[in-house]
DNA sequence: TGTTAGTGTCACACTGATGTGACAGATACT
DNA sequence: AGTATCTGTCACATCAGTGTGACACTAACA
């Protein structure tokens, strides 16, 4: 592939993540004109507007993956993983800022994957548990959603925070809340 | 206005409310025959599905508003406002699904009444900071976050959990955190 | 029971988005 | 510089959703 086709891809993809995340009914031609690239170039790399949105949530899906794997969920003292895989992940929700949830729907491949993923974070939240690290009169599953919301929130609701930063935060008001003690 | 005329202005604003917030771009003729009801009869009410988004949102924010009202941010006692504001808010959470920054685009009018509500609730959690209930450690905006995504959690993750207990988990946590001390 | 308000349905015009064909022109790589 | 690759553009067919008109029909209310 040429370069200039990398870089137009990729433009596509991060663009149309960012849009579609704003607007859920954004159009191809929209996409196109926001990443300054013809609607048709859009339509030679992807036969679909469904193929797209697939390729949006691969790329998202790859790079949380990555994230997942090199926090080590498993192996590494809980802190420790839980900590990495925080700080880790925020970037790529602002890179990728399009809703998980939507692509349910959108693509059941894709979605299989994210539940994996999911699972993968599951796990490690009720080793949490069982090591200690939480209580134990919240469900475990109640701990696992507000992870994932303070993550959000850092990540778009607070932008100026840096990873670490938020990592802190969030890792913080996660066991500790927010209450004066 | 007749009463078979109110059921079905009902059922086409809550269902409405529930169609989008699965998906935004639902269609007036889906939300119609979800409701059971003519297509024509939604235009007849509303003349376009701006103006049924407006009424969807408008309906939302009444719930909401009476809820501000009924927990007396302002006069009560801050621990007991914030659980009767928790208490109460699921259910609307639950009836009336539908995105609240979604309007930001749609509906610039409702938008500003929506501020103005969250500008209520800003103010209360300033307060309750000011009181000491808060760590001073830790952004108002960050705790004001929380709440916001815990109650949304709670409402629509945990359909299960009746709003008492919703509210003493949310409190609980928001407060303390899901960490063992 | 009669009147009125409200509904369902066939039909139609209009708009915006999707997706495709063909071809000339520009850009990257060797 | 030459070549394969990629892109922009005019044009077109198609489809789904929006919004409207007219008319017969049904259900509520007095």
């Amino acid at each position: 592939m040429r370069a200039d086709a990398v870089r137009n891809l990729d433009a596509v993809l991060r663009t149309g993540a960012r849009l579609l995340a704003e607007d859920p009914s954004t159009s191809i031609a929209a996409i196109a004109a926001e990443a300054g690239v013809d609607r048709r170039t859009v339509y030679r790399r992807f036969p679909t507007k469904e193929a797209l949105l697939a390729a949006i949530f691969q790329a998202k899906l790859d790079s949380s993956e990555r994230v997942l794997d090199t926090a080590r969920l498993v192996e590494a003292q809980v802190a420790v993983a839980l900590h990495r895989y925080v700080e880790d992940i925020i970037p790529v929700s602002r890179e990728w800022p399009v809703d998980v949830r939507r692509m349910m729907r959108a693509d059941p491949a894709a979605n299989a994957r994210r539940e994996e993923q999911s699972a993968r974070l599951d796990r490690f939240v009720q080793r949490a548990a069982d090591e200690g690290l939480l209580r134990a009169d919240v469900p475990v599953h109640w701990a696992r959603a507000m992870l994932n919301h303070l993550v959000d929130t850092a990540a778009h609701q607070f932008p100026l925070l840096d990873p670490p930063q938020a990592a802190d935060l969030i890792v913080d008001t996660l066991l500790n809340g927010v209450g004066r003690r």
